[in-house]
RNA sequence: GGAGGGGUGCCCGAGUGGUUAAAGGGGACGGGCUGUAAACCCGUUAGCUAUGCUUACAUUGGUUCGAAUCCAAUCCCCUCCA
């Protein structure tokens, strides 16, 4: 199996600018290629996954990633597939954010290789652009023309909504990019979502024209769930791949709660799973779909937190599901009774921070989804005594069916 | 520079002096059904020491018994013209 034909079964490939030549390109020899991320967020998400894994295979087959931090263009802020501008993050935040979200390639990629992943920054050139120099030596490449007819430019316009310059100079920019990397470490390839698609032929026409070299651009689908919506983001939060913006748990959770017509998609895509055992478990007549998620979710778990931390969550997951919350893996709060002061339930809730305020608390369990020990609470203005504990000074409170957390005694 | 339109809750959006903590939708959360899925049904969705109080319709000030709603100034956004 070849390398394009292994991406094509996974379902990596949406659009590829001449996949017959890159093919062959591919199979005679080792490339460097390129995939940008900008700085936007402290941390990286699953929508981004997608990309990354892409980089792992490619990797795997000999060839070596740059892995583009967009420092420079995020400055500019890519207007592609938006509607309307986003307000300028400051250079310290993006600094930082680039810090953050770069942690994640040591775990995917492999260091150790030869072909060891490029880290490469857009800032290091774009911010030492000469205005003048820059319009004469590549601005000539670009005509208005064309630019107005990209998506993302006709799109804002279509809808009479406001494209500033600042961003109508992002695609300039990222053309720049490429032909840069090209010019540094010979990068011949270009990957990226599909939203990508404008900018990234934009960069290899102006290679064409600048050096009359051929590069290549691969866009990967964008990631949808069955419902069709975008993957990743939701409103209070998204699917974070670092740490400290998701638990391990909480990732582990979300893939084995993906829809049943994801699994197997999923599967292909953000597991290292033989492509081959993946169609055998599919074709199989009598399969059960929750324990293939749970295999999703331990996969993709061990690679991003490594194998002790999925092997954890699906014990946890069990503990909780299985036995209502039996695990000593919970969050836990602690609390001390003083004879005037009365405790509180909502406000041991807010403590652990599963809702943001009292009333919101209260709410919860005046609509009956509070259970200590496993009993409903009727009393929304509920006050623990010594008697809710259980001998080891524990109590065991859920929120909903899904969130659990023990109130530990203390003397 | 000129003319016009607009800024409402997590998001979209109705409301143009009083029963407005603000219709409707989306999202989120809880309940029911279930498989920790989907679909469907019901409820909740500003805060608090809670039959009350406080804060909230861009900001500040004014008119009024009473303002998201009227007036003034300021800030921001958009469209068209030059």
């Amino acid at each position: 199996m070849t390398l394009l034909e292994e991406l094509e079964l996974r379902g990596f490939i949406h659009q590829c600018t001449d996949s017959d030549k890159l093919d062959s390109t591919l199979k005679e020899e080792l490339i460097t290629f390129y995939i940008g991320f900008d700085c936007t967020a402290k941390s990286l998400h699953v929508g981004s996954l997608m990309q990354i894994m892409m980089m792992r295979i490619f990797q795997k087959y000999g060839h070596t990633p740059i892995v583009l931090i967009g420092e420079g263009t995020t400055k500019i802020g890519d207007p592609s597939g938006k509607d309307q501008s986003r307000k300028m993050l400051s250079s310290e935040d993006i600094k930082l954010n680039s810090k953050n979200l770069t942690k994640v390639f040591d775990i995917y990629l492999d260091n150790t290789l030869k072909n060891k992943p490029i880290y490469s920054n857009n800032a290091d050139w774009l911010e030492n652009i000469n205005y003048i120099n820059f319009l004469r030596d590549y601005g000539k490449h670009f005509t208005i023309n064309k630019m107005l007819s990209f998506d993302s430019v006709k799109l804002r316009l279509d809808r009479e909504q406001s494209l500033s310059f600042v961003e109508f100079n992002y695609m300039i920019l990222q053309a720049y990019d490429y032909l840069e990397l090209h010019n540094r470490h010979n990068c011949k390839l270009q990957i990226g979502g599909s939203d990508q698609w404008g900018n990234i032929v934009n960069g290899i026409d102006l290679i064409r024209r600048d050096s009359s070299k051929e590069v290549y651009g691969l866009t990967t689908p964008l990631l949808t769930n069955a419902k069709n919506e975008k993957m990743g983001k939701t409103v209070d939060g998204a699917v974070w791949l670092n740490e400290d913006m998701l638990t391990p748990y909480d990732y582990w959770q979300f893939w084995r709660n993906v829809d049943d017509r994801d699994v197997f998609r999923f599967l292909k895509l953000f597991t290292d799973i033989d492509i081959a055992e993946i169609n055998d478990l599919e074709d199989k007549k009598d399969l059960d779909i929750n324990s293939i998620k749970v295999l999703l979710a331990n996969a993709a778990t061990e690679m991003l937190h490594g194998k002790d931390n999925a092997i954890l969550s699906e014990k946890t997951a069990n503990d909780v599901f299985k036995n209502e919350g039996s695990s000593k893996n919970l969050p836990s709060i602690n609390v001390k009774f003083d004879k005037n002061i009365d405790i509180y339930l909502n406000e041991q809730i807010v403590g652990v921070g599963f809702t943001s305020s009292k009333s919101e608390a209260r709410k919860l369990i005046k609509n009956s989804g509070v259970k200590i020990n496993r009993v409903l609470v009727s009393d929304e203005l509920k006050t623990l005594s010594i008697n809710d504990f259980d001998n080891n000074k524990e109590l065991l409170v859920s929120v909903g069916k899904k969130k659990h957390f023990i109130i530990k005694l203390l003397d």
